[in-house]
Formats: structure tokens, C-alpha cells, sequence
DNA sequence: GCAAAATGTCAAG
DNA sequence: TTGACCTTTTGCA
């Protein structure tokens, strides 16, 4: 299920199988019927992933945008998909996604303008963000779901890289002085991810089990892995938030 | 076997 | 802030 590190992935799975191909696209379930017919045989130029977004590139000005949102999985469950897209020697299906809609060059700029940076972006550095987060008194651990500041980053990623800076999440973005580590912290953390399909952040060895690959999330009231408080956990920007109430105290 | 929750977003009120 | 949407997994009977 998908943070950032899932969508580049995808994109880094999915670029030998159709760039450069031709792509039979079609909407067995119906919904995206008038989408595909307008992609259907058209040939993959690029495929691009930025934040939990990824756009198939087409030529002629059109791609297909997708977000999988909270369910959406590409080659997953049963039922007809939303999408499928084949070439001579691949079958991809798309089923539960958020979106699944045709894009033009105008519309994919749309939406990425109002995306912040994305730590899986190499080029892309946290300065922006940075700016946002120093001139607001929200607080850290909303600032850091909200898209338009950090693209990529959702649930899981938060709890767990504020907990690795130590940082109380309730600490108001302009008081925050541990942005910087946070942003080399979760290009480290998410390109990790990207390599392991799967969010690892406590250094654990291989085989991971499933209970030791998080410091903080979903432990609620579980003993702190570093200090044995019990992990607390609250809804934060309509999501549950786990923190350490001791490694994560607020200043002063 | 079923209810609830889940790594997400948007629009309505 | 809440509800709606989409699907799979988990936890409790």
C-alpha cells in the first residue's frame, strides 16, 4: 500500500514492460471506458512518479494519471479492473484506485504545481518546504502530511522520521529545528523503501518481521523500542499519529 | 463470518 | 470536521 516510495517503484517496474511499446488499453469494469479508448494504441514515451502520483506518458500531448489513493493496487485481488494495459508480452490491471484519468501536459502541470518537493526526487532539495514550514504555526506532524509541502510522505513515513529526529510532533512548523536531518532522513528512509517495496525504518535485519519494522507506528501502547515509555497515539490532520511522549517530548 | 481499520484525497457543510 | 469512495487485511466472535 502506497507512500511515495511505492509509486516510484511502480515507475521503476513498469518502465521496461511498456516504454517504448505500443499499449492495448481497456476498462473491462467499465468506469474508465471513454479514457481508454482515447489512450488505447498509442506508444509509452516516459512514465513519471512525483509524491503518490505517477503518469504513463503517451504520445500525442496525453498520459494517463493514476493515484492509488488508500486501496488502489496495480496486479492485485480479483474482480474486473478498473484498467488494464497490454503489451505483446505484459498484462497490467489497475483495480481501487483514487484516479484513473486522462491527462493532458496542462493538467498533469496542474497538479504538479501544487505539489511540494519529493525526497525521492534527487534533484529536488527541501529548501522549499523548509520556507513553508519556518513561516507556520502548525504543527509539525500536519505540516508533514500536507502534499503541498512534502509530496510522498504519508502516514507511516511521519510517524516514523519524526520519531528518528526525536522531534515532538506537536511542535508549530516555525519552532522546528530539525527540518534539515528530517530531509536527508526521508530521502535515506524512502529510497530505502523504494528497494525493499516495503517501509523498514528501524535497521532491522532480513527476514523483517512485520512487528520489528517500525519504531513508533501502529504501537500504540506498546513499550518505546529506546526507552520502554508506552507509545502513545492520537488522530493528527484526520490520520492516527504514534509518538514516544519521553524521546519525543516538546521543548522546553 | 462479519465489522473495523488501513500506508489517501476530495468535497460538502 | 465529517462522510464518501475504493479494496484488502485484521481481529473478534
Amino acid at each position: 500500500m502506497p507512500e511515495g516510495h511505492t509509486i516510484h517503484r511502480l515507475a521503476r517496474d513498469h518502465r521496461p514492460l511498456l516504454v517504448g511499446q505500443q499499449v492495448r488499453i481497456t476498462s473491462p469494469q467499465g468506469k474508465f471506458a471513454a479514457g481508454a479508448a482515447l489512450l488505447d494504441g498509442r506508444t509509452c514515451l516516459r512514465i513519471e512518479p512525483y509524491g503518490k502520483h505517477l503518469w504513463y506518458l503517451f504520445e500525442g500531448d496525453l498520459s494517463l494519471h493514476v493515484h492509488l489513493g488508500l486501496y488502489g493496487k496495480w496486479n492485485g485481488g480479483g474482480g474486473p479492473p478498473r484498467l488494464s494495459m497490454t503489451t505483446g508480452s505484459a498484462r497490467l490491471e489497475l483495480r481501487g484506485p483514487t484516479a484513473c484519468e486522462v491527462h493532458t501536459t496542462a493538467d498533469r502541470r496542474a497538479v504538479l504545481q501544487r505539489l511540494g518537493p519529493d525526497p525521492l526526487r534527487r534533484t529536488d532539495d527541501g529548501h522549499r518546504a523548509a520556507e513553508r514550514i519556518a513561516r507556520s504555526r502548525t504543527a509539525i506532524g500536519q505540516l508533514l502530511m500536507d502534499q503541498s509541502v512534502l509530496a510522498g510522505v504519508g502516514n507511516v513515513y511521519r510517524a516514523e522520521v519524526l520519531f528518528r529526529a526525536r522531534q515532538s510532533p506537536f511542535t508549530p512548523g516555525r519552532d522546528v529545528t530539525t527540518w534539515d536531518a528530517m530531509w536527508l532522513d526521508l530521502r535515506a528512509l524512502m529510497r530505502q523503501g523504494v528497494r525493499d517495496n516495503r517501509i523498514v525504518t528501524t535497521g532491522a535485519r532480513r527476514p523483517v518481521r512485520r512487528e520489528d519494522a517500525h519504531w513508533v507506528y501502529r504501537r500504540a501502547g506498546e513499550a518505546c523500542r529506546v526507552c520502554g515509555t508506552p507509545v502513545r497515539t492520537e488522530v493528527m490532520a484526520g490520520r492516527n499519529l504514534f509518538w514516544c511522549p519521553t524521546d519525543q517530548a516538546p521543548d522546553g
